[in-house]
DNA sequence: ATTGATTTGTTTCCAGGGAAACAATATATG
DNA sequence: CATATATTGTTTCCCTGGAAACAAATCAAT
């Protein structure tokens, strides 16, 4: 009679981070791919949204919206400075620090994409009923408040 | 009197899918932290524990394992080669096939990073009691199963 | 058995993002 | 004011992973 012999590792799948990486893989994974018909990525959603939001919107500001580091979104920006749909401004009083903006395309696009967002996330968690959505995000920013994690939006 | 200027596009944070992603990624980002220490990625160590599971493994187990494209899981063996973690091994009957298996190293490296999972996991859902870890794992595990995502371990 | 198609694994090329070097501007201190 | 330091943004280098070209081996079919 052995007993299991498999030691005292345990498997991944006993792991709560396993399967929130699992599943938040498939779920960002499909929402690229309605972007991507867009010809955008999701950093580059994100980064639009975060312009949306207010009308002007400073280098800083985007950083910590990215959660990126400033080179990787100096990258995005020129991106979308590329594509139309951002505008590298000088700021008021500096010579250095800049504003973003979207552009009227920008602006113009950002509902579409947003569509997809929106669709994005009822087709994953639009069966669930409302007090199952309300769990999952309550248990969701209960971790990040927890934690005391920024809210820096999506990778 | 102007109505909500700001359109009908939702925030970011409306989505559970941005929360999801937010919070598997600082899960996975710490878990990332610890097994940099120990000279690991987190793709290696999903391949070495799933070389641990069985003695032998194909590629192509590996392969769906990782979740990863043939290349990717290739040069993660090669990898894991190098650092004496791993060997690949000619398949009994056939030239091109391969058997993956881990060395005596990885073997007893394995239960150190397993460590560091299990603790990276009570880091994060330690404070949870058992009724929300249970009910956190069972809305992951429903996602899977009601949209029939195939379980290839994480990214 | 020979040729063609499939499967298996590796390599090459490309895109995205972090680290850090760099350039340009702003601030502090003598 | 002049020079040292700090801040802001860009560029370069490197690493990881996907796509697809490639090589090698197996299988199919005549």
């Amino acid at each position: 009679m052995s007993l299991a012999p498999t030691s005292n590792v345990s498997p991944l799948e006993a792991h709560l981070g396993f399967w929130l990486r699992y599943v938040s893989n498939q779920v960002s994974g499909r929402f690229e791919q309605q972007l991507e018909a867009q010809g955008f990525t999701v950093t580059e959603w994100v980064a639009m949204r975060t312009l949306f939001e207010r009308a002007h919107t400073s280098h800083a500001e985007l950083i910590s919206a990215l959660g990126m580091t400033k080179g990787a979104a100096s990258k995005v920006v020129s991106k979308l400075e590329h594509k139309g749909m951002a505008v590298r401004q000088a700021a008021e009083g500096s010579a250095r620090e800049q504003v973003l903006a979207l552009t009227a395309a920008g602006r113009a696009l950002l509902p579409v994409l947003a569509a997809l967002a929106d669709e994005n996330d009822r087709f994953f968690f639009g069966h669930l009923d409302e007090a199952q959505r309300g769990e999952l995000m309550a248990l969701m920013q209960g971790l990040v408040c927890h934690h005391q994690l920024k809210v820096v939006p999506i990778k």
